[in-house]
DNA sequence: GCGACAG
DNA sequence: ATCTTGTCGC
């Protein structure tokens, strides 16, 4: 078997081990028209499948200034249905890859991938701020994300990135189906608060979609964002704004913060 | 060609 | 994503 001369090069060597080691985003030179070719190679790798045991659940999100190369890169680690904040690592990263819709993973995996390295004990399940299969290559940020750490993921959006949907009915908990022009079924739309916009969920890795929006239901308190997204909002923005350090936080004090 | 478009 | 004041609605 000859090796395929026109295979671009960065396909070789993207791998977890290649990112931990270094400070700056190994994409950060990949063309849009790669990016893509990469996309659709990793998402042969996706795996869906049930996830049995479920006691943590993470949040991973990034923050950083406008106009500044400096991701503020955090994962904080929630008791599961509990909610209850364990721990958290913090860990800063420079990324000058743009943003753009549909290659949001290209900005963000590689810091997430710097913070991961710092969490003591994995969770079960990582939410991360985007998409999963919702995304027209299905590679959103959070299968980009399980793909590389191997990990179970959901992808949880805000906004609505790709495909159709009928709005959930204003009620708390009501879902809707969101499906591709190939009347595929790839997550849902989920009304976590009345009266306010709902946000979409999607398989990452290693989980299946109904699992994936259970989940995300019981992660739901009181306000839109479920709460493994918003604490590790919360916890990135006081990151930025040097309100918190760098690296592994054990949370001793019980309860409410944030 | 036109519209859509995660964070 | 970030920058920002007031304001509408439950």
């Amino acid at each position: 078997m000859e090796e395929n001369i026109f295979r671009p090069i960065t396909f070789r060597f993207r791998q977890l081990s290649q990112f931990v080691s270094h400070t700056t985003n190994m994409y950060d030179h990949y063309s849009f028209e790669d990016a893509a070719a990469y996309q659709i190679e990793l998402a042969k790798q996706l795996k869906f499948q049930p996830l049995n045991k479920i006691e943590t659940i993470a949040g991973a999100d990034i923050s950083f200034n406008k106009n500044s190369s400096t991701m503020y890169a955090g994962i904080v680690i929630l008791t599961y249905p509990g909610m209850v904040l364990k721990s958290f690592a913090l860990e800063t990263y420079e990324t000058n890859f743009p943003y753009k819709p549909g290659f949001l993973g290209f900005k963000e995996v590689p810091a997430l991938l710097k913070v991961w390295e710092l969490i003591r004990d994995k969770p079960d399940v990582v939410v991360l701020d985007g998409n999963g299969i919702l995304h027209p290559r299905r590679m959103g940020v959070a299968s980009h994300f399980g793909i590389l750490a191997n990990q179970p993921t959901i992808g949880c959006a805000k906004s609505l990135l790709h495909g159709k949907n009928h709005i959930p009915e204003n009620i708390k908990s009501m879902t809707s189906e969101i499906k591709n022009n190939a009347n595929e079924l790839l997550g849902f739309a989920l009304r976590t608060k009345i009266n306010c916009a709902p946000v979409y969920v999607s398989a990452g890795n290693l989980i299946t979609a109904d699992q994936s929006l259970k989940i995300l239901k019981n992660c739901i308190g009181n306000y839109r964002i479920p709460e493994p997204t918003r604490m590790v909002h919360n916890i990135v923005n006081d990151f930025r704004i040097g309100k918190l350090k760098a690296g592994f936080h054990e949370v001793s004090t019980p309860l409410t913060l944030f």
